[in-house]
DNA sequence: CAGGATCCGATCCGATACTG
DNA sequence: CAGTATCGGATCGGATCCTG
């Protein structure tokens, strides 16, 4: 746990967020996480995602260990994506954090809410 | 930990990921995490934020409910930043995953190495 | 099907200057 | 000390078109 020993310069947090600090990894990871995926397949359970952005996040994981990526030579082509062990304990470890947002979600809203009412009367104010 | 139980739209993880998605977020936390900092104080543990930033990632996070603001009427005045229970909670789930980028940092390290060399030699040969 | 290439708008964020 | 305001560069990421 530790949540200290950092304070020199920064812990390894930078190196986790420089992996999955975008827009879609984390995404992905927690996806492949319940099962191997094709291309096609993946971008169909992360909803939104569009091609480019499918590619370079799969192109990282596999560079970063990971992910493997499976080439069939079928008709039509088929890649398989599927996370390593190294990948796995990375989505153990998202799962907390994931977990973690499910039980405060309500009180960050209600947290928001209470701001934002604070807030919203001096801007009127103001003007 | 359930890594699966995502798949519909997608589990709490964007709301996570929402939030500290951020160049700074997950960094001020943790360091908030030690102890207690003043403005200042903080712009210099956290190396390399700037002012604006500072400003814009404390104010998100006292408004999300995971840390206080309080000042005091002093001179020159001073305000002091501190997590709540909540803001807490969520830093020791990140420090799990601090731990996990400490543990696999060379060996994703390795693996970039070898992607890399897998790779470059291609784009030679492409010209 | 799997992806590379290009264009372009949205946003993030750092630097700087100024206020109470 | 503790911010606010504005500007401009860098990056992110979506849409679209094209290849094997």
């Amino acid at each position: 746990m530790t949540i200290e020993a950092c304070g020199h310069e920064d812990c390894g947090i930078r190196d986790v967020l420089d992996r999955l600090g975008d827009r879609w990894s984390v995404l992905v990871i927690v996806t492949l996480a319940q099962e191997p995926r094709r291309f096609r397949e993946l971008q169909r359970a992360v909803t939104g995602i569009s091609t480019r952005m499918l590619t370079v996040t799969t192109r990282r994981l596999v560079r970063d260990g990971l992910a493997t990526r499976t080439v069939y030579a079928t008709v039509p082509p088929q890649v398989e994506y599927r996370l390593t062990d190294m990948g796995l304990s990375l989505a153990a470890a998202i799962a907390a954090l994931s977990d973690w947002s499910r039980t405060h979600k309500s009180a960050i809203s209600d947290a928001r809410a209470a701001f934002d009412a604070a807030e919203a009367p001096r801007q009127a104010l103001a003007r």
